[in-house]
DNA sequence: TTTTCTGACTGGTATAGACAACTAGTTATA
DNA sequence: TATAACTAGTTGTCTATACCAGTCAGAAAA
């Protein structure tokens, strides 16, 4: 399976190897794979060399480290995009701006109908409500709203900040499995234009994702406002 | 600088120490530091664990390694980001949608006054000018039109793919310097309509960025033109 | 003068080993 | 029974060394 006399760098070919296995799916999402040292003797090279390939699919978002634990097979790396200020950040911020994040309120909920639909729960259940306003360059671009069953998992308020989300997520050893997403073009209502800074029914983008856990459960509705309307400003970028 | 008993890891140190000379400027874009032989030498470390530290910065996107050569301050991330495919390609992706892009053409043209006026070259100068369209689980989403200055670099139809353009703006020894983006909201012209699918006046969001060297001489000019129009779709993304 | 070679530099790959820090289960102890 | 100590396993950090593979300038050869 390695072949030593190849100009490939050992760690290349191990690192393709476990590539390999994690993409044709012999080995899931949040399964442990063998340790280093294991490894190492199998593929009769140093651990070190083995650290190397198992480094490279870390930083590429295949495997999670726990130390004390082993090395697990991350969930799929589009998902772990889907979670947290990730995709709002890296968004805005490949744009040139500076985004930023207000949490607006906390609180727990009792799920009307729809939602205690898309979350497979009862109705009345108590779902916590996190509502956040995301600010490029201090302007407020969109109001997000996102919707967490409270027998899921814990959440507390001071938690609540950049990907803490998916890292309690797992932390609690629940995985990602799949998320869908639908995006359409909308109106604003009176609430959101106050937030948005525009005018009632000033057109927005409207985004909403459902993400759901190996176990078939879903984990979250995110319900998100894009500001759709007429602006234009200019940004320097000199360092 | 570097302290043996503190509970911080040592790699981690430089890499502290590295990142601070880099963002305080002592060390400018495009600049070399030193060997990883010298920092050993300077810290009283082994070179892996120079290496350790440097592996993080180049990962972070601090720092650029040329085999032979040097290890180089890269430009800012931002700008990093601004060039090529990078942001639709990622930006597209983190929504969870299957990112494209497709070259619609590739010339010579004679700079006309705008143009002239904004790459700082007289009228009529030649610049390359690379249409493309960006498309998000193949349907169109975006046209993007790159001008450059002829004379600035040599440009070929088969290198124009994802990230080569700043990939050969750094081989020529160039650095970015700033770079000043434009967003409005605008109407669709015929062409472009058709190309995007649209009706002719549909609304269109439209983004203007301008590149600069650290010469002060202008890189580019990117127009890009995104549809704004109404379209909902789903998209499963399960493994 | 031009070309070729050599040597000294750079980062890239790989080894073998050591000890620290953490986790989880087992065993000994109060 | 409850707690503490031990133990075997994991990743994390770090060393000292070796050789490979590009790059480039200057010396040697043509």
């Amino acid at each position: 399976m390695i072949d030593k006399t190849s100009p490939m760098p050992l760690y290349f070919q191990i690192e393709e190897a476990i590539k390999l296995k994690i993409e044709k799916g012999e080995w899931v999402s949040g399964s442990m794979i063998s340790s280093e040292r294991e490894f190492a003797e199998a593929y009769e090279v140093s651990r070190m060399t083995v650290r190397q390939a198992i480094n490279n699919l870390v930083n590429d978002g295949y495997l999670t480290r726990r130390k004390g634990k082993g090395t697990f097979v991350s969930a799929k790396k589009i998902e772990q995009k889907l979670l947290g200020l990730t995709s709002f950040t890296e968004d805005m911020r490949s744009r040139g701006y500076r985004p930023a994040s207000k949490l607006v309120s906390f609180q727990t909920i009792n799920a009307n109908q729809r939602l205690a639909k898309v979350l497979d729960i009862t109705e009345n259940h108590e779902v916590y409500e996190i509502k956040r306003v995301r600010l490029a360059n201090d302007i407020p671009m969109a109001i997000e709203t996102t919707f967490v069953p409270v027998d899921l998992i814990q959440l507390q308020e001071d938690h609540i900040k950049e990907g803490s989300l998916y890292s309690q997520v797992e932390n609690a050893g629940f995985v990602i499995d799949y998320a869908t997403q639908s995006l359409e073009a909308s109106i604003a209502r009176e609430a959101e234009s106050e937030i948005l800074e525009i005018t009632k029914g000033a057109p927005v983008l409207l985004i909403e994702r459902q993400t759901y856990l190996t176990t078939g459960k879903p984990l979250e509705l995110v319900h998100s406002v894009y500001r759709g309307d007429r602006y234009k400003f200019m940004i320097d970028m000199k360092r």
